[in-house]
DNA sequence: GAAGATGTGTTGCAGACGCTACAAAATTGC
DNA sequence: GCAATTTTGTAGCGTCTGCAACACATCTTC
């Protein structure tokens, strides 16, 4: 019972974390700045939290968790083809309550490529998630649904990376021209109104 | 004269510096570091470069005129559609030469989304280096120029990304899939000699 | 060969970081 | 009410970082 207090102030303290780590980042998140963004010491964290990694792993199941719940709110109709996918996956990923997950993306990306195991743990959740939620949605053969998948989440962090790099009229231009791409349906299916619909759903539920 | 010799010191241990960090990526690029890697010690690379700020900014500079020097070993034969583009490019991104390069590109892009004036300054000359490098190789009527070039972008770099976190295989599976899309021309074409044959002369380039 | 400029080693400061030691306080169980 | 346990504050260690101060060496120039 005396435990549950104390998980319940841990996690209390885990959500704090997460909510100062999505508004600014992975960078300058050291031990001091996460206390005092939650009204804690640095000593306490390490009296919940063993270490730092542990903290930070468990803020990143967080992250997923939350990300997880965002993209469920966007439920689609059906399967859909390569084009409509990637309209849909561009249309979340850009819209500004995605915006601090794919700062955190980024940012572990660049962690990531240099090795450190706790930030390849964070890409690859994402990677998982987004496989997974892409899944039921793809209206390619089975046996070229993964495929079809990953193109669409190549290409739609590629978009989003030029956007984050202050391209975002180019990223614009080349959403344009990949949507060209296979067409067997007209242009106006990649701005059908339940896709827009949708996305506006998540805008909605932006809080800040 | 005698600032002659300074002027060629300081060179050597930027090419030192940029070598480095290369080879070891952005992480762990302490001045200590980093001079002894080169042989030297930190008081030194202060003496050279007035800042930390300054080395970097020169040793990025350095670096996007290699990765150009690298591009311009592999001028392909003329104008070419989309798909062409994104193989050369795909083909280009993943070979093992260009991996120090995409490494330092992810790392900048982390800090870049960070707000870090000093990795947008990289992340944007980089950028621009590619448009610029397309820009006459792409068979687009000029007016939808940019815009195919910054989806041949944006793709090849989401699909270098699936590579770095560990996907390969989905990355070579959406590869092929975005290969098939508008496909004026056979599929032969994307992996067409001239191609491969290009591509293997920066292979050979590579010293290490 | 003296005077000045140029180059280099040593030492260490001041701040940030993860983490620990110690002890005081608050809470709990009896 | 008291003892044991859980929770918290304070101080600080050890390391790393960018950077500066001081001093010594080397070299150029007249």
């Amino acid at each position: 019972m005396a435990s549950n207090v104390r998980q319940l102030r841990r996690d209390a303290v885990l959500e704090g974390v997460v909510d100062h780590l999505l508004d600014h980042g992975l960078g300058n998140a050291s031990l001091r700045a996460l206390a005092a963004a939650v009204g804690t010491s640095d000593r306490m964290l390490l009296y919940y939290f063993s270490d730092k990694d542990e903290l930070m792993l468990e803020a990143f199941a967080c992250i997923v968790q939350r990300q997880s719940a965002l993209l469920d709110k966007i439920l689609p109709a059906g399967r859909q083809p390569f084009e409509v996918l990637l309209a849909r996956m561009w249309q979340i990923l850009k819209a500004p309550d995605y915006a601090p997950y794919m700062r955190i993306w980024y940012d572990a990306l660049g962690h990531a490529s240099q090795g450190e195991d706790l930030y390849r743990t964070l890409t690859s959740r994402v990677l998982d998630l987004w496989f997974e939620w892409f899944e039921p949605h793809s209206s390619a053969p089975s046996a070229k649904r993964k495929e079809e998948i990953a193109a669409v989440i190549a290409s739609a962090c590629g978009l989003v990376m030029l956007r984050y790099l202050g391209r975002e009229k180019e990223a614009e231009g080349a959403a344009r021209a990949l949507f060209r791409a296979p067409a067997k349906s007209p242009r106006a299916d990649v701005c059908a109104p339940t896709s827009s619909r949708r996305v506006r759903a998540v805008t909605r539920a932006k809080k800040k």
